[in-house]
DNA sequence: GGTGGCTATGAAAACGATTACATCAAAGCG
DNA sequence: CGCTTTGATGTAATCGTTTTCATAGCCACC
C-alpha cells in the first residue's frame, strides 16, 4: 500500500474532511482528541506519506536549504557539507548540493524555482547581479564577495597569515616565500595580503609563487623554489595539500623539513596530524563554521517566513584562526 | 521583477494562454514560429522562472536524485558526489544529499515525499524493509546489502584483497596481517573474507585486527601490531586512511617502511602517491563509480516514467581494482 | 464541394496538499 | 432564556503548472 496514498484516502478512512487530516498532521492541538486518534491510526493503516510537492506549492516553502560550492570534490568541504546537514534535518529541512559552477543560467533557476528556500554559499567568485537577483535569505560562507549583499561568516584570513609569519619570523626565518592560491580567489587574496603586509611590518623579505591549493600546485613550487638562488627558508602555504606537495617534493629533491626549509599550511586537515612530518598549520574550524552558518541560515529563513522578507541587519561574523605548531616548522639555521 | 512572475503574466503579456507558454518553453516545435518568438520574449521581460513545485507537483516527477551516505563528513565520497551532480546536472536534475544515519522515519519519508524520483545508495546496513519499501528506482554503489531488490555497482573486494596478498607474497612475505574496517561493514567484510581466503590458498599465516576505516584506528593497529611476538612483515588495510595510520605510527615507534613492515592500503586516495613513502594500494576509480552509476539511475529514472514502473533485470556490475605499487611494500627481509 | 488530416491554439481539468471562511453544537453569561 | 463565545469540523478556493480535449483554420484530395 505505497506511493499513491493522497491525503483524501486517509480522510475517507478516517471518516473526516481533508482539512482534519491535514490539521491533525500539522497542528495537532487543534483537533479533537478522538478524532486525531482516527486520523493517526488511519494515515499507519495507509501508509500515507505526505506529498512534498503539492505542500510546497501551497506553502510556498520548500523546507529545503541549498548549498552551493565551488568543485565538490574538494574535500575541504565535505566536513562543512556534513555539519550544514546534521543542523538542517534536526529541524526538519532537506539539503541540496549543487557545484556552483554549473552554468549562469542554471543558477539563477536554482534560486528562483522555488524548491529552496535559503541558500549557503561558499563561492565568492559568482556574478553578483545573480546572487543579489534572487529573492532567497542567504548567507555567505568561507568565501564572500563584498558586491554580495547578504551576511557572511568567514575567516580572519589576513590575521592567519599574520600568525604563520610571526611564528616563522620568530624561529629566526628571514627570507619568506608564500605559495598563494588563484589569483580571482577571495581566500587567496586575502592570505596573500595578510603575508605581504606582515612581512613587510617585520622587515622581511617575502616572495610570492602562484599556486592553486592543489597538492601539484604546491609540488610544482617547490621545483620552483630549488632554483631559486638565495633560497627562502620560511614558507606559507595557501592550503594544507598545497603544503604537502612542497614538502613532499622538497624531500624527494633532497631537502630536509624542517631542516633546510621550514613550511607552514594552512586548515589543518584530518591528515596534517599524521604526515611524517606533522604538519605545522593554521586551523580552520570548518565543522563550527558549517554549524553556526547552518543555525543562521535556519533563523533567517524563519524570520523570513514570519516577518515577511526583512533581512538579517547583515553581521560579517569573524572565525578566528589558531596556529597548530607540529613539526614541520623549526629554527632557521645559522 | 523578480521572485512573483507566474507562467499567466507571461502568457498575458504575450497575448497567448498558459497552455501555449508552457507549451513554448517545453516542447518548441509544437508552436508557431512567431508565437514562440513572442513568448520568449516576454518571458525575458517579465524574467519569469518555472516553479518547480508547481510542475513537480503535476507532473509527478521531481526531476532530482538523493544521495544517501553514511557520513557525509567522510572524504572518500566527495569525488562520488561530484561526479554524480555533473552528470546529473548535465541532464538537469539536481540532486539531493544527506546523511543516511538520520533515524528510521526521516529516512522513509525521504523515499516517499516525492521531491526525489531516484535514489544511490551508499549504505548498505538500512533495514532492508525500508529500502525495498521505497517505490522509486534505487541503484546500490560501492556498499551493498543482499537483500536490497535494486542493482548495484560494486567494486570486486575479494578480487583485491586477492590483489594484495599476491603482492604481498610475491616479495617474500609469509605472515601477512590484515587491519579491517567495522564488523557490520559489508566492504569489511568482504575484504577480510577475500584476505583470509588468498592466504588460505597460499598456505601463508593471517592474522586479523578490527578498526574502523580511520587513521586512529590504524594508529592503534600499529600499536597492537608492534606487541605482537612474531610480528607480520606484511600488512594489508581496508582504507589508505588506516594505512597511513599504521605507517606513521610504526615511523614514530622507530620501525622502517617498508624495511620492517610492508603496507598496503584501499582506495587510492589523493594523498596516497604524496605520502613519504608513497603509498602501495588498491585503486577504486571513485569517480568513474559516480559518474556510472548516476548514468544507470537516470536511466532508470528516464525508463520508469516511460514504461511505468518496470524494473531494471538488476545487474550487478562489477568494478576491478587495480594495483598501484608504490613505496610503502618492498622485499622481506631474509 | 465534402471529407479527412494537418497544425496551432485555447479552455479547463487535473496534480495533492493547506487554509480562509462558514457552520454548528455546546457552553458561558447576565 | 436569548446572545455571544468558543471549539471542532467541513466546504471550497488556492498554490502554479501541465496536459487533455475541443475547436478552428487551412490545405489537399478525390
Amino acid at each position: 500500500m505505497a506511493g499513491r496514498v493522497r491525503i483524501v484516502d486517509v480522510a475517507s478512512l478516517a471518516g473526516v474532511s481533508t482539512a482534519t487530516v491535514s490539521r491533525a498532521l500539522s497542528s495537532p492541538e487543534t483537533v479533537g482528541q478522538e478524532t486525531r486518534q482516527r486520523v493517526m491510526d488511519a494515515v499507519r493503516a495507509t501508509g500515507y506519506r505526505i506529498n512534498s510537492a503539492a505542500r510546497d506549492l501551497r506553502q510556498r516553502r520548500a523546507r529545503s536549504v541549498l548549498i552551493l560550492a565551488p568543485n565538490l570534490a574538494n574535500t575541504y568541504f565535505s566536513r562543512i557539507f556534513a555539519a550544514i546537514q546534521e543542523e538542517a534535518s534536526s529541524v526538519g529541512l532537506t539539503v541540496q548540493i549543487s557545484d556552483s559552477r554549473i552554468g549562469r543560467d542554471k543558477l539563477v533557476s536554482l534560486g528562483y524555482d522555488g524548491r529552496a528556500d535559503g541558500i549557503v554559499l561558499l563561492d565568492g567568485t559568482i556574478d553578483p547581479k545573480v546572487v543579489n537577483g534572487w529573492n532567497l535569505p542567504l548567507i555567505q560562507l568561507s568565501e564572500w564577495n563584498d558586491a554580495y549583499d547578504a551576511p557572511r561568516l568567514v575567516l580572519d584570513n589576513p590575521g592567519a597569515a599574520r600568525l604563520a609569519v610571526d611564528h616563522l619570523a620568530k624561529l629566526g626565518h628571514r627570507r619568506l616565500l608564500h605559495v598563494g592560491g588563484p589569483e580571482d580567489n577571495i581566500l587567496a587574496q586575502t592570505r596573500r595580503d595578510g603575508f605581504l603586509s606582515a612581512t613587510g611590518e617585520l622587515g622581511l623579505k617575502p616572495q610570492v609563487l602562484q599556486g592553486d591549493f592543489t597538492l601539484s600546485s604546491g609540488t610544482e613550487a617547490a621545483r620552483r623554489w630549488s632554483d631559486l638562488p638565495r633560497r627562502p627558508t620560511g614558507v606559507f602555504c595557501a592550503s594544507d595539500e598545497c603544503a604537502w606537495g612542497f614538502i613532499s617534493e622538497c624531500v624527494r629533491l633532497g631537502f630536509s623539513v624542517p631542516g633546510d626549509v621550514s613550511v607552514v599550511g594552512f586548515d589543518d586537515i584530518d591528515f596534517a596530524a599524521h604526515f611524517l612530518p606533522a604538519l605545522t598549520t593554521l586551523r580552520q574550524p570548518r565543522e563550527e563554521m558549517g554549524r553556526i552558518a547552518a543555525r543562521q541560515i535556519i533563523r533567517m529563513i524563519a524570520g523570513n517566513a514570519a516577518e515577511g522578507g526583512q533581512d538579517d541587519d547583515m553581521p560579517g561574523e569573524l572565525i578566528v584562526p589558531k596556529l597548530v605548531v607540529r613539526s614541520t616548522t623549526g629554527p632557521a639555521a645559522g
